[in-house]
DNA sequence: GTTTACGCATCCCCG
DNA sequence: ATGCGTAAAC
């Protein structure tokens, strides 16, 4: 047991070793990406496990399910099977596993149901109706507003004042009515034994924090905790950690303040920043060497995440040379996007690349729409992450709600939602059967008691056949599967006369019943297509055996990578989202998203806008590209018209002599701390007398800031030769000259002038 | 009183 | 393409 079969300071570098090795008291890891920051915890989790630690007693935490398994997998193969005994999830899975154990604590009886989004709207609708709360003249907020609200008054732990003064100034007015409609929402969910996301995180703090005999017992189990993006946890998981942590001060967490990309669901990067205010012993380790990308690829992240104004301590570095320089592609519309997506990727399979090996990443779903007919055309195979979920469309939705009352028979929000499919019965009806099922029998076959009782009144006949269905699915010799059948035989009809596209609707339940086949039982089934739901091509492995090019939205790239990476409609209007333009600190997290999406390219990244593009604001926006990208140094971003665009075009020397002639930049004489102005050109990378390797990130008129691989980020005063030169820096000069031409109003999609560049 | 059909605006990211 | 409010139909 104790005999070492890994060698674990071969195997890591020196801040990673540390990392996997200092297992007892709390360790904060800031990892840049790319750091190796996975392959870090799954050596963590080996060390433990060889340590004898038994493997239930670890708890990591994730950001999906799949990460959690794909870790534990990899611990797996480089000790043995006993790594795949390790507890770990999401927070919200594992808020589910506990709460099942613990639910009677918090008012939650025997089992309950997770709702996901539109359950809870769709249940804020009903509370709305019967409040009464539309009617009073005003405009009150959607039920989706209603939604987002309340979600941030439990992952902000905010009262409703705070988060309306904060995020909804305009709904302040309706402070009073949104309060009451909170209360009723809260009394709804328990006497339905529902809970929605948050209140999974919501009920688990609650039960360490009013339960000590329950905290103690948790924190005793779980004596090692690791928690990865914690970037991306909000204050309500930050707290959990806390008290899961009383008994004993063995946490880890790893994070990125520079890829913090979730505060829309309460997400706040100072969790990273506060962790040793948490844990006053906490000790800070940082990863930043960088094993993905090739160096100019870092050159350029490294000054695209310098104009964030929330100033960040890490530089990346790597070992991986490389004369490729990223390109900024401009293309004249979303259908020369398109094509130019298509003529770089086959060019990129001429080189060798695989299909697999590349991304179309983008911020909003809808972005890749015209791709994905051109791909459909060109014949190339691509699985689309991201968007819409399985789960969430109505026909997938319609079926499982008969499965849902099955479970639980309290859950009315389903009861309506099946209920309305019914023909000839509409919300009226629907809710005083609900009612009377309600108070007088709790179970799914009681639909036949109520026909019986109102026979007198006309159109019972029509709730027959779902009475019948619910007789036969309650059936306990009936297996999942069948139970999933006889809904569909049920159903199917009625789809027929709901949607025209049927066909393409009955595949997704196919698909829905296949998958279905491999659970025990009915609650597992139903918590995991609200909590990881499933998507066709459902693990990675899969994916990459598959041969098809990956589109994703850019979250849901995040943690991953490939050799080569499109970024599309980077453009102003698209990226950053017109919704987020408005607030600087949303401005910035879309700059961290951008941050995200351009890091998980190894060897070739490639941007690209369009000058015109389709849509309801699209007057608004003149084909600029992404503000992020419009003073980026041609020295970091080479400039191409996509119709240019070649593979020999990128890392052609020519076009870049000194860069190539002077790789390592200035040695200015004399004073360490000066330099002629015209030596220090951002993202030029330099080795300089004192302080060693580094790279400029800005330029203004009488210093630089250069960040050093091993001192940190340094101000460095310019010398300027003479005020007569009027010496610009070749940012100024681009940036003028990019200006000169929209100002012009010179249209590229012209053809004037060729690739920017010279 | 209820249900349905139709025209309307809206459309980001996610456990 | 789905979700809304309103008007026609049962």
């Amino acid at each position: 047991m104790t005999e070492a079969r890994i060698d674990y300071a071969r195997l890591l570098n020196s801040a990673q070793y540390e990392a996997v090795t200092s297992i007892d008291g709390p360790l904060l890891v800031i990892a840049g990406a790319g750091s190796g920051k996975t392959r870090t915890l799954v050596y963590r989790v080996a060390y433990l496990v060889e340590r004898g630690i038994p493997p239930e007693s670890i708890l990591l935490l994730t950001f999906t399910r799949k990460a959690a398994m794909e870790m534990l997998s990899r611990a797996s193969e480089l000790l043995d099977g006993r790594c795949q005994r390790v507890a770990g999830g999401t927070f919200h899975s594992t808020g589910n596993q506990i709460l099942r154990q613990y639910g009677d604590c918090v008012g939650y009886g025997n089992g309950f149901t997770i709702m996901d989004r539109s359950d809870s709207e769709d249940a804020l609708g009903l509370l709305i109706d019967r409040l009464g709360l539309k009617s009073s003249g005003r405009r009150f907020p959607k039920k989706s507003t209603v939604n987002s609200i309340f979600s941030k008054m439990v992952n902000c732990s905010l009262d409703l004042d705070g988060v309306l003064d904060e995020n909804f100034p305009q709904f302040l007015e309706f402070g009073a009515d949104l309060q009451g409609l909170y209360v009723a929402y809260e009394q709804y969910k328990l006497e339905q034994r529902l809970m929605d996301y948050d209140d999974l995180l919501r009920h688990w703090w609650r039960l360490l924090e009013e339960q000590p005999a329950v905290r103690k017992l948790l924190s005793q189990n779980y004596r090692y905790i690791m928690v990865d993006e914690y970037q991306d946890t909000n204050l309500l998981q930050a707290e959990i950690i806390r008290l899961l942590a009383s008994e004993h001060p063995n946490v880890m967490v790893v994070g990125d303040d520079s890829q913090s990309i979730y505060s829309f669901r309460g997400a706040r990067f100072r969790n990273i920043m506060d962790f040793p205010k948490l844990f006053p012993q906490a000790r800070v380790l940082k990863l930043e060497q960088n094993y993905r990308s090739t160096q100019p690829i870092l050159d350029f992240t490294n000054v695209l995440i310098s104009q964030a104004r929330e100033q960040y301590t890490k530089y990346l570095f790597s070992r991986r040379e490389s004369e490729v320089l990223p390109v900024l592609a401009s293309v004249g519309g979303e259908r020369d996007q398109s094509l130019f997506v298509v003529r770089a990727l086959r060019e990129f399979q001429l080189v060798g690349i695989a299909l697999e090996d590349m991304a179309v990443l983008f911020r909003a779903s809808f972005h890749s729409y015209d791709l994905e007919v051109e791909l459909a055309r060109a014949g190339i195979p691509f699985a689309k992450y991201g968007g819409l979920r399985f789960a969430e469309s109505a026909h997938l939705k319609d079926v499982i709600a008969h499965l849902r009352v099955l479970h639980n028979p309290l859950d009315a929000v389903s009861w309506h939602r099946l209920l309305l499919l019914v023909e000839g019965i509409g919300p009226r009806t629907a809710q005083r059967l609900i009612n009377w099922l309600m108070t007088h029998a709790a179970s799914a076959t009681a639909v036949r008691d109520y026909i019986s009782e109102q026979k007198k009144t006309a159109g019972m006949t029509r709730l027959e056949p779902l009475a019948a269905l619910m007789e036969e699915i309650t059936d306990p010799q009936r297996t999942l599967v069948e139970r999933i059948q006889a809904v569909r035989s049920y159903y199917e009809p009625i789809a027929m006369r709901k949607y025209d596209d049927y066909p393409k609707r009955f595949r997704d339940l196919d698909f829905l019943e296949e998958w279905a086949e491999q659970y025990p039982s009915l609650q597992t089934l139903l918590t995991d297509l609200t909590l990881e739901p499933p998507d066709f091509f459902s693990h990675k492995a899969d994916l990459r055996e598959s041969g098809r090019l990956t589109l994703s939205t850019v979250h849901s790239a995040k943690g991953l990578e490939w050799r080569v990476v499109f970024i599309i409609a980077a453009a102003e209007g698209r990226f950053p989202s017109p919704y987020a333009s408005y607030r600087t600190e949303d401005l910035e997290e879309e700059l961290r998203l951008f941050y995200v999406a351009s890091t998980r390219a190894k060897d070739h990244l490639l941007i690209s806008y369009p000058m015109r593009f389709g849509g309801f604001q699209e007057q608004d926006y003149g084909g600029r590209p992404s503000p992020f990208l419009q003073s980026i140094s041609r020295r970091v971003l080479q400039r191409v018209y996509g119709e240019d665009f070649h593979l020999k075009l990128q890392g052609d020397d020519a076009k870049q002599p000194e860069r190539r002639k002077n790789p390592t930049g200035a040695k200015p004489e004399g004073s360490p701390l000066q330099a002629q102005r015209a030596d220090y050109l951002p993202g030029q990378r330099l080795d300089h007398a004192e302080f060693g390797r580094g790279v400029v990130l800005k330029v203004e008129s009488h210093h630089a800031v250069v960040v050093f691989e091993k001192h940190g980020k340094k101000i460095l005063e310019l010398h300027i030769p003479s005020p007569s030169t009027g010496a610009e820096s070749a940012t100024r000069r681009g940036a003028d000259a990019e200006r000169g031409r929209r100002e012009d109003g010179e249209s590229m999609g012209a053809g004037v002038g060729k690739p920017w560049d010279q």
